[in-house]
DNA sequence: TAACATTTGTTATAAAAATAACAATAATTT
DNA sequence: AAATTATTGTTATTTTTATAACAAATGTTA
């Protein structure tokens, strides 16, 4: 299959995610106008997505719920879970780690890093905080290849080195800075300020424009 | 001024940290590729943006970082400061309080909401927690715009619909769930599943591919 | 059963974003 | 001072993403 767009990559998160709470619902088929709404997006959109991952309805009938969820996962998904790490274990990576666990069945998270000896040995959720001094160790001998960075952002750019020296081929940043990665590294900027500042910028800037 | 382009103001947001950053270690110019090498980009794209919010250096010089900081601040941040609220005083939502008190000064946290008893009226960092019920007199009182929703997801939808009503014109939605909003309102959908997944995809398919 | 309506799947077009190309300018080297 | 180099600012092109248009299929209504 063909390397799909990362935009539609996005989407067909966001669809299994709403399918799941349809079938919740007693639902088990759906149109693509209705998906559509549940994500505030075009009909065109949502089945041109579905077009992409070679999905069929029959015709006028909308989709079937669980068949398309399983295709979508299908896609999505790996075969074998993949094992994910948390690197520093304050706030921020322990808030994750609680709500992560069960959260998404092929993604395995299985350790949390932190350089603070008072953490070093604790647990959370019983995922348990390992001296970042045996990163490289346990990275490889549990074939960890995401990790979900929450250092501080002074130690982020660091850090970043070492896991990728270390093995990792994806990153989650939550950190403030950027970080600079070989392009055979999947990197993905999750910056909160960044976003706060994009929505005060519209706020300001949009209503005039629209409607 | 035309509005700008959402990846541009994505950009600029981060092009002000980091030449604060830079600031910090005494730098006072930059290069365009200089600034596309801390965040991973080309210098093209960095002069592409400059040249969107009409800035110049004297040529072969690099940008002033004073300066340029300025010229985005201009840009990007409002005259008077916008009022921020967070809804949903959970794990999440108090350790955001804790990390956005004084992180960005055009940017004033003040209210936080939450139904549940035990919360309301709790302090974290000086941000008092009230109850949802007096959401639309405290936002239109203090002319709060924008809200930061981290309310449970099976309430996230119908938050979304109060916060409009009452007010509000801006929301970062750190939910699991798409909301549905007028389009005169900017919705900023931050997932941390959706992203998560997309990672996972992208270390499945990517490294094949380049390189 | 003929006309109409609804919904999908796909191709065509438009809009947004990124990249490339390059002229202009200013500094440096020869 | 001529040639070379480095860097910006801008226009042109390409790529990516979204939207529009519409044929095909299938059900519904007259
Ligand atoms: N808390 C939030 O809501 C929030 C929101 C957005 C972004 N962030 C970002 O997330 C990051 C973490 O935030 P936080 O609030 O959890 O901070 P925190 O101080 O609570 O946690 C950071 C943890 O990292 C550990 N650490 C420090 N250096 C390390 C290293 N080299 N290797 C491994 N661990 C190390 C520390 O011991 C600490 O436990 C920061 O970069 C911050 O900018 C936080
Ligand atoms: N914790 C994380 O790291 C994390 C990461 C990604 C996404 N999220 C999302 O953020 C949201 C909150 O997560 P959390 O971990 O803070 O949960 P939490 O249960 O700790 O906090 C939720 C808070 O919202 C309050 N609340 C419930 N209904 C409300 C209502 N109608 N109005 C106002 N307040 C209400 C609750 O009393 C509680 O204090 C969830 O939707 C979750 O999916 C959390």
């Amino acid at each position: 299959m063909k390397i799909l767009p990362e935009k539609t990559v996005e989407r067909l998160s966001q669809y299994r995610r709403t399918l799941y709470n349809c079938i919740d619902q007693g639902k088990e088929r759906i149109y693509s106008h209705e998906l559509a709404l549940l994500l505030n997006i075009t009909a065109v959109q949502v089945r041109r997505d579905i077009m992409f991952i070679g999905y069929n309805s029959y015709q006028r009938k909308g989709y079937d719920i669980k068949d398309l969820i399983g295709k979508i996962s299908l896609i999505i998904d790996t075969q074998e879970p993949l094992n994910v790490a948390v690197i520093g274990y304050g706030n921020l990576g322990k808030a994750i780690t609680t709500y992560f666990i069960g959260n998404r069945p092929k993604l395995n998270l299985v350790a949390a890093f932190d350089i603070d000896p008072k953490k070093i040995g604790s647990e959370v959720n019983k995922i348990k905080c390992y001296s970042i001094d045996r990163l490289r160790e346990i990275i490889v001998n549990n074939d960890i290849t995401i990790a979900i960075l929450t250092v501080p952002t002074h130690s982020a750019r660091e850090m970043a080195k070492i896991l990728v020296q270390s093995g990792i081929k994806g990153i989650l940043n939550f950190t403030t800075v950027n970080l600079n990665v070989a392009p055979n590294i999947y990197l993905e900027e999750y910056d909160m300020i960044t976003s706060l500042e994009k929505v005060a910028y519209f706020v300001k800037h949009k209503p005039e424009e629209e409607e």
